[in-house]
RNA sequence: GGUUCCGUAGCUCAGUUGGAUAGAGCAACAGCCUUCUAAGCUGUGGGUCUCGCGUUCGAAUCGCGACGGAAUCACCA
């Protein structure tokens, strides 16, 4: 594959050394994409040369241009606005790149272990007090879709979840159901597993304000009742009941747990994600111990007189850190330690990055500090991808207070809004019932998760389930429109005998959509790159609908299948091709599928 | 209070080593279907890039300050 911008770089550095006599660190070359209102491909930016050429950006930039004209195979001609040299690229390695693509498999794509690390990615991450709600879809979302856009980039990927399935909340949902479930089951009830836990939940926290308003009617402080309360004293017997292993509470537990397994299970089929493997907190939480003895003994942390263990990380700029409690027991961080230690030695991997939510920056900046500390090389390579917070027009979302989108509500709700649009629109005419099914979900999906996906991971976003879905625009259901559009003209192209052949190597571009088509195509591969250097679904999901907006701008404009002459509906043919090509390989790194026709 | 992050059109968002007249979509208005899918395309209006100072040939982007918002600083996770 051409890439131009190297051959133009180095020639660029020829041209300097020639004209002025100085040889400049490449650096300083900025080439960019021509923008659009200009003639032009590519543009470099000649202000940093004129401290050396000692004369005014247009005279450099000409003589620049000059040079490059003769002397670098690639350019043909050149134009000069102020400081800027646009440089135009012979059309026919346009077309030797669109020829290239046409053999490529996957464009941009490398292959498994190419290049590539071993990356392990933590997402998802549920309690098992509750069901999934919409914080958790963009968790999903980013960590599935970076999965994907790691894989592209060569890497080897290891997708692990790790459940939070003891503590506190769920003794609470736990006790709750002990109290007012009268042996309710997700099969008595109907209601999934998760939700019924979920309902438990949220009963909990009712009887539990309840008491403390109770106690603070009698005179005792907010504080004081929030301890005194008796359900919580339960709850917290209960905790210390499972943690000795009492018969009775840890067959109850098991049994709600796997209640909310089911339905988890049914919300992450329905979402699309999947994991390599599943870590149960139950079954880690004890680990990390021996790393704060091995670190006692290091003299990195130390003992108060009441036995707890501690970090100090002042002369970091951070605070001080308890990693053990007086009485023995660890806590999330050593959990954490323990856990990191154990994954690095079991797989080998070369980085782990965790899909947490911004709320956790502080916790994570700590975690690998501490690991530093302790002498591991490899703490270098955790990563932390933070996104923000969702919410939504009313503010926060709070499960105890009812105040969540529910996933699985959300995603129903998506496909049945598809259904109606599509009906309104007449577009579901042609399918049977089970397509109907099929397509109306993977619209309604898509526009879920692209507009989750579109949006930057590390900024914080709004989400209005009423006005923020939407089917036209920058959506995922307009990309998808765009794909099936492509894939009804190479089905109306086989039902009258019309093939792909092999492009014509002297093929004159007869439109500028044409080339603005193919110049968008040229850059899929550096914002694949770029995506998986910066961790961002996003830069993909913005990429493809650039992609999209310029194919419909190209098909309006140019007739493709009506076009008499065949040299040129051929060449328009297999640009459609290979823009279908690079949308579906987008989509489905955002982990999205397109449809044949909708 | 300390630390970190954020502030771009009425709304939701792009704008990545500082580059040209700051871009999309939604919403509003006006056009385009006897022609390959109108979930589309074209056009109009809409901006003190929160504010100020500084660095620079050049700042939405970098620095400092102010204002506004968020997160975090637990023997919670």
């Amino acid at each position: 594959m051409i890439v131009f911008e190297e051959f133009i770089l180095k020639s660029t550095l020829e041209a300097i050394k020639t004209l002025y006599s100085t040889e400049i660190q490449s650096n300083l070359v900025q080439i960019q994409e021509t923008r659009k209102e200009f003639e032009g491909d590519i543009t470099i930016v000649v202000f940093p040369f004129i401290k050396i050429s000692k004369k005014s950006p247009e005279i450099t930039a000409n003589e620049i241009g000059n040079y490059l004209v003769q002397n670098c195979n690639y350019v043909y001609q050149f134009n000069v606005i102020k400081g800027f040299l646009n440089l135009s690229v012979k059309p026919e390695y346009w077309l030797e790149f669109l020829k290239d693509l046409t053999f490529a498999d996957s464009f941009g794509t490398l292959p498994k272990n190419s290049s590539g690390k071993r990356i392990m990615i933590e997402y998802s991450s549920p309690n098992t007090n509750k069901p999934l709600h919409l914080g958790h879809v963009r968790n999903n979302l980013l960590g599935y879709s970076l999965s994907k856009i790691l894989q592209a980039n060569g890497h080897e990927v290891i997708k692990v979840n790790l459940v939070n399935d003891r503590g506190i909340h769920i003794c609470k949902s736990m006790l709750a159901w002990q109290k007012w479930g009268n042996d309710i089951t997700p099969q008595k009830s109907g209601l999934k597993g998760d939700h019924l836990v979920g309902d438990f939940y949220v009963k909990f926290d009712q009887e539990y304000k309840k008491q403390i308003k109770q106690l603070t009617e009698t005179g005792i402080s907010a504080e004081e009742a929030e301890k005194r309360a008796p359900i919580i004293i339960e709850a917290q017997e209960m905790l210390q009941k499972w943690e000795a292993k009492n018969p009775e509470v840890i067959s109850l537990w098991e049994m709600m747990n796997s209640w909310v397994y089911e339905g988890f299970k049914e919300t992450y089929l329905k979402l699309g994600v999947d994991f390599d493997r599943v870590y149960y907190e139950s079954q880690t939480y004890l680990h990390g111990k021996s790393l704060v003895q091995e670190g006692l003994e290091k003299g990195i942390l130390y003992q108060r007189a009441d036995k707890s263990v501690w970090i100090d990380l002042t002369s970091d700029g951070l605070d001080e850190k308890l990693l053990l409690r007086s009485d023995g027991t660890s806590v999330y961080m050593t959990q954490d330690l323990g856990t990191a230690v154990q994954r690095f030695e079991e797989y080998n991997n070369d980085e782990l990055i965790y899909v947490v939510g911004n709320e956790q920056n502080y916790h994570f900046q700590v975690l690998s500090l501490i690991l530093a500390k302790l002498g591991y090389s490899w703490a270098k390579d955790l990563k932390h991808l933070s996104y923000g917070m969702v919410e939504l027009p009313s503010g926060k979302m709070k499960s105890r207070e009812g105040t969540v989108v529910d996933a699985d509500d959300l995603v129903d709700e998506m496909i049945k809004t598809a259904r109606e649009m599509s009906q309104e629109l007449g577009k579901l005419d042609e399918f049977d019932e089970l397509q109907t099914n099929e397509i109306v979900k993977m619209i309604g999906l898509a526009a879920l998760k692209y507009f989750i996906l579109k949006v930057d991971p590390k900024k914080g976003m709004t989400f209005d389930p009423q006005e923020s879905i939407d089917f036209n625009g920058n959506t995922g259901p307009f990309i998808q429109y765009t794909y099936a559009r492509i894939r009804s003209i190479f089905r109306k192209a086989g039902e009258t005998g019309i093939k792909l052949s092999p492009l014509n190597n002297n093929q004159a571009l007869s439109n500028n959509k044409e080339g603005s088509l193919i110049k968008t195509l040229y850059k899929f591969p550096v914002i694949l790159s770029d995506a998986g250097k910066n961790l961002s679904p996003a830069l993909i999901a913005n990429y493809v609908y650039d992609l999209s907006k310029e194919y419909n701008q190209f098909y309006h404009e140019c007739p493709i299948l009506k076009e008499e002459n065949s040299e040129i509906r051929n060449l328009r043919l297999h640009l459609s091709e290979e823009t279908g090509k690079i949308i579906k390989l987008s989509m489905n790194l955002l982990g999205i599928n397109v449809p044949e026709r909708m």
